[in-house]
RNA sequence: GGCGCGUUCGUCUAGCGGUUCAGGACGCUGCCCUCUCAAGGCAGAGAUCACGGGUUCGAAUCCCGUACGCGCUACCA
């Protein structure tokens, strides 16, 4: 066999938001493309008009931009086997179709609904199967033509010979064998003229030469009838590899209402990509070591589908937190101070206003206390606010009789640096504690108090460093008239 | 109901017949570090490998059955 480049797709529909599980299965698609040197390519499965939604497949396509998951080919970026939207490829799905009418692989079929649901209540009740009974597989070509000709609507269906067996050799889990007596006279075009999933999915795939379907678990059950698809036309079946659900911690099919499935929502939620990425990567799959953090291009170089796991992944957010901490940190503090000024200024707190060196010393005390550069501002408001008010608890504490004093001798002390730095305002403060004949503590809690209104954070001298002396200074003579009021 | 897939700590997982009375990670608990909070380091609790039969000298690992879970069963994808 000769060994072609492999081509693989990720076909959603437009029907809202992508999905979180459907990142994950245009990820595996990217990486195993990536991988061997193949090609990605995006398809639009719109074919189903009532679930459409208008500005969803733009959104789709945004969403996984933002990803890093680029597409080689696909709507915006034709290549040799467009349009790669299916509305636009009508007249293929038909051409299709008469070539199986033609062989009797496919036929008309006008029944309507009533006697359709008929004919499963019927079939329900005597507890047999659902299938289709043929019905119009008998019309004769004269029967058809007229039926046509007075408009009458019709679908055509795919006719499934029973009693075979059909094989299918999935790359995650080996041969799986169904009995085509249970598969039913698929509806291949619909009443509207469009092709269905089943129908549209094989003459694409085989048309856009994709040589490995990589898809959702949901779809192994239609699997059969896609390769009977495949051998009424003639055509080499793909390779398929279905992959685990990703599962709602009830361990159903992850869904809304359990919490956020849309991308979007993790998006907008502050979730770095590279942690979104890494960790639905991980999710069903694993290089088969202890390895955790991982960025695309080692996820390129490491992913494999034979290791893909079989069963569905619960989606963990304790995890996915952990590890959105864990890229943060790796990132260069420049990196993050643009993220700071980013998030600033979308929550209207004028990031831009503030200089690039504070905005550094800001993430480089906070990287390690934040699993989100959203909860700087949030849990550090006092680097971008004064404190209007101090942490009862901590003034109890920390806040005595001779801390004013104390105070009042750091600040004498402050005023006299003339170069102020970290180290400077560290040995004017032990410096004060011990001409005191106090332990550093004594003033070193109050100091933190003062500046920023709260008794935990960074280091205290860090929290100086960026405020600056005279800040600094304001705040604690603002802190000891506040709270001589107050006692 | 039928068909299909799955089943190792709460969760994500390693394991592909013996060196594993099951290893790692998240989370949890404790200790160390320390100006606080984190981060980090160390330690700990946590899985009769769904259950029952086989096969084998030996099974989490192979086979069969059962149970449970999930998916599909549309002119939705």
């Amino acid at each position: 066999m000769i060994s072609e480049k492999p081509r693989v797709r990720f076909a959603p529909s437009p029907t809202g938001y992508l999905h979180i599980g459907g990142l994950r299965t245009a990820l595996y698609n990217f990486l195993f493309a990536k991988q061997t040197g193949g090609s990605f390519v995006l398809r639009i499965e719109d074919t189903d008009r009532a679930r459409l939604v208008e500005g969803a497949a733009e959104n789709l396509i945004a969403t996984l931009e933002w990803a890093g998951l680029h597409f080689d080919e696909g709507p915006g970026r034709e290549g040799d086997f467009g349009p790669y939207t299916q509305s636009e490829r009508l007249s293929i799905y038909s051409e299709h179709t008469d070539k199986l009418i033609k062989n009797r692989d496919a036929y008309y079929c006008f029944c309507t609904k009533e006697r359709l649901d008929a004919l499963r209540d019927e079939q329900r009740s005597r507890g047999e199967q659902t299938l289709y009974d043929k019905h119009c597989l008998n019309l004769t070509d004269e029967e058809v033509k007229r039926s046509i000709a007075e408009g009458k609507p019709f679908v055509i269906r795919l006719n499934v010979k029973h009693g075979k067996k059909v094989k299918i050799h999935d790359l995650i889990r080996g041969v799986v064998e169904f009995d085509t007596s249970l598969i039913d006279d698929q509806v291949l075009i619909k009443s509207d003229g469009f092709p269905t999933y089943h129908l549209a999915n094989v003459v694409d795939d085989h048309l856009m030469k994709i040589t490995h379907t990589i898809r959702g678990e949901e779809w192994l059950p239609s699997t059969p009838k896609h390769v009977l698809l495949y051998e009424s036309f003639g055509w080499e079946v793909p390779q398929f590899a279905h992959l685990p659900l990703l599962l709602n911690p009830d361990r159903s099919k992850l869904s809304k209402r359990q919490g956020d499935v849309a991308v979007e929502d993790y998006r907008a939620k502050g979730y770095l990509k590279e942690a979104l990425i890494n960790f639905i990567a991980l999710l069903g799959w694993n290089a088969g070591d202890d390895r955790e953090f991982y960025y695309m291009d080692e996820l390129i170089k490491s992913f494999s589908i034979e290791r893909i796991n079989k069963s569905g992944a619960v989606f963990n957010l304790e995890k996915l937190d952990w590890l959105n901490a864990e890229h943060l940190r790796a990132k260069s503090d420049e990196e993050l101070a643009r993220l700071l000024r980013e998030e600033l200024n979308a929550t209207g707190c004028a990031g831009n206003s503030y200089e690039e060196a504070f905005l550094v010393k800001v993430v480089q005390s906070m990287k390690e206390r934040v699993k989100f550069i959203k909860e700087i501002p949030v849990n550090a408001g006092y680097f971008f606010t004064s404190p209007s008010e101090y942490e009862e608890k901590g003034v109890q504490k920390a806040w005595k009789e001779d801390t004013p004093a104390l105070l009042k001798g750091y600040i004498s002390k402050l005023n006299a640096l003339s170069e102020p730095t970290k180290e400077g305002y560290e040995n004017a403060l032990r410096s004060t504690a011990e001409e005191a004949g106090v332990g550093a503590g004594k003033l070193i809690h109050p100091v933190r108090l003062a500046i920023s209104g709260v008794s935990s954070g960074p280091g205290l001298f860090d929290i100086i460093d960026a405020l600056g002396k005279e800040e600094t200074i304001r705040r604690i003579n603002s802190a000891i008239e506040k709270l001589a009021v107050k006692q």
